[in-house]
Parts: C-alpha cells; sequence; structure tokens
DNA sequence: TCGGTAAATTTCAGACTTGAAATTTCTCAC
DNA sequence: GTGAGAAATTTCAAGTCTGAAATTTACCGA
C-alpha cells in the first residue's frame, strides 16, 4: 500500500457519503424553501399539510395525513390546529364515524396554496436545474430502491 | 392526446418527483435510525453534533458547529448544554478570546460515541444495500451538483 | 484613550416533532 | 344488550429548531 494509487472507497463507506449527501442536499434545499415560503406567510410543515390536502379535495381522517406525510399523529393535530385556526384548513364530521374527522382545505386555503404550490414548482426547479433527464431517471430509480428499511431489522 | 402512449413527463415535473423522493428517502431513513439511536440512550442531533466534534479532537466552536451541522446557532447552543449536562461533551475556554469556547468530547463522550459510529455505519449499509457501487457513485455525483442555491436567487 | 463597529455566543418566543398516555367511539362475540 | 378490545384522535412532556434581540468581548481608527 505505498504506491500512488488512490484506494477505491469500500462500499459500506461510500453508502455512508451518500447518506450524507442525502442529508446536506436535503437540509439546504428545505433551508432554502423555508425562507421563500415565509413570503407567503407559510412554513414548510404547513405547505407539506396542504400539499397533502389539495390531493384529497373530499377530505382527508388525521390519521391519513399522519401516513400521507410520514409524521406522528400529535403532530398533525397540531399543525391543522393552527392551519384551522388561519382559516386555510377544516374540521367536517363524518356522519357514521364520530372518532373521526375530515380534514379538508377551505376556499381561502386552496387559493392561498396554489400560488404556493406554482411558485415552489419554481424553485425545485431551479434548485435542481443541474441535473437533466438521464440524472433524474437514475437517481429517481435509485430512491425508489433505497433506504429498504426491511434491511435494518435485524442489525444491533 | 387520444392515443395510449404514455406521456413523457416535463423536466420540471420530473425535478419535483426527485425532490419528494428525495425528502421521503432522508424522513424514512431519519426514523430508522432515531429509534434505533435510543437504543444507545441518544438522539439524531446529539449524534451529528457528537460526530462533528469527533472530527475535531481540538474542539470545535460554537459557530463552527452551527456552521457545520447546517443549523441555527440557538440550536447549538442547547444541544452542546445538554451533552455537557451528561458529561458528553465539555466548553474549555480559548486564552485568547473570551467571547468564544471549544466544545470537545470529553473521554465518555467519545468512547459512547465511538460506540454508536460503529453501528451506524453498519445501519447505513444495511439500508442502501440495494445501491451497487456505480449506482453510489451517480447519485453522489448528481448530489454533489445539486441543489444549486444560486439558481434560485432570483425566482419570485 | 475613546468610540464605534464587528464578532461570538446566549437568550427568548414561537413553532415543530416525537412517543406515550389518555379519551372517546366503534365493533363484535356472546 | 353488554363488555372486551380495537381504532381514531387528542393531550402532554420533553426535546429540537429557527430567527431576532440582547449580551459580552474584540478590534480599530481618530
Amino acid at each position: 500500500m505505498m504506491d500512488g494509487a488512490v484506494a477505491t472507497p469500500t462500499l459500506s463507506k461510500q453508502r455512508l457519503r451518500l447518506w450524507l449527501r442525502l442529508l446536506r442536499a436535503v437540509r439546504e434545499t428545505e433551508g432554502a424553501l423555508r425562507v421563500r415560503l415565509k413570503d407567503h406567510g407559510s412554513t414548510l410543515p404547513r405547505f407539506d399539510v396542504m400539499a397533502a390536502l389539495a390531493r384529497r379535495p373530499e377530505g382527508a381522517a388525521m390519521g391519513e395525513l399522519s401516513r400521507m406525510l410520514r409524521v406522528s399523529g400529535g403532530n398533525v393535530t397540531a399543525l391543522v390546529d393552527r392551519l384551522e385556526a388561519d382559516g386555510l384548513a377544516e374540521r367536517r364530521a363524518v356522519p357514521g364515524d364520530r372518532r373521526s374527522s375530515l380534514v379538508a382545505l377551505t376556499p381561502a386555503g386552496a387559493d392561498a396554496f396554489a400560488a404556493m404550490a406554482e411558485a415552489h414548482e419554481g424553485w425545485i426547479d431551479a434548485a435542481f436545474s443541474s441535473l437533466d433527464a438521464e440524472d433524474l431517471d437514475r437517481m429517481i430509480a435509485g430512491l425508489d430502491r433505497a433506504p429498504d428499511l426491511r434491511r435494518l431489522e435485524d442489525c444491533t
């Protein structure tokens, strides 16, 4: 090992490197989105909830939102509380089941989301403008296979 | 458009799709890491701070940590406070400058981190085991070019 | 030396987040 | 019907996070 060759990093080190890159990319992008959403009077978590609701015009149950957004139920309660206080979303009673309610955007919420969503798409397009169609396809394909959480189950 | 052809998504839509995949991948991985770190009596933010400190045996200033971890200064203060309360890190006075202090792992902190870091590498290796060397190289290369935050500067 | 400005950190309010416990309601076997 | 258990949500404590204001100390030109 005293020659000048550059050692090939082990697969394991390379996977760790990818993980750190993923973390950096997401944190930087989130930071950029946060400052821009603030100009629209919103935040990233609120935008995420509104995006989920926009895909469910008929309304979504709290548990459904929790699964869609991959955040805890207690968190969804607080986020919807605040959106409701701002008149952007509302809880509607479900006829057959008094345990749950359907959350839906109000007309004001739908309008606010439409404006943000359009701007958001432009921001993402700009942030990832250095990636072409082939880059995108390959990275999306990779992220569809990883992380594989089942492989983690029998780790220490 | 009434034929059976599948429309090629626009580049812009494909970039949005990648962003959503990145977000999902990072959130799922973080969730898996969180539950495992709990068995070591730690959390993700604390692990991140300790990892940064482990790369600076001579100690790191608070502002330096803030930049390394890409989190706000106020946050670093709170995290280091808690690590210090647990005896895992300590603030050391800087001879020439009474404004700042150097934060370093204690021996106990270094030991605790070493154990966690070894397990952590195994978890990441497992989570991304479905990606081979070529996948990793391409994805890392892509993430080295994106996001490009300068491109965002003149967006609305 | 004396100000003024810059730098490093802390403090603070408010929002976000989790996981566990508590609450309410539903379902279904008996 | 009734009681056990499941399901949906809320509540709560503790930790994480940001951005702005406050504090302390350093530097530097007049």
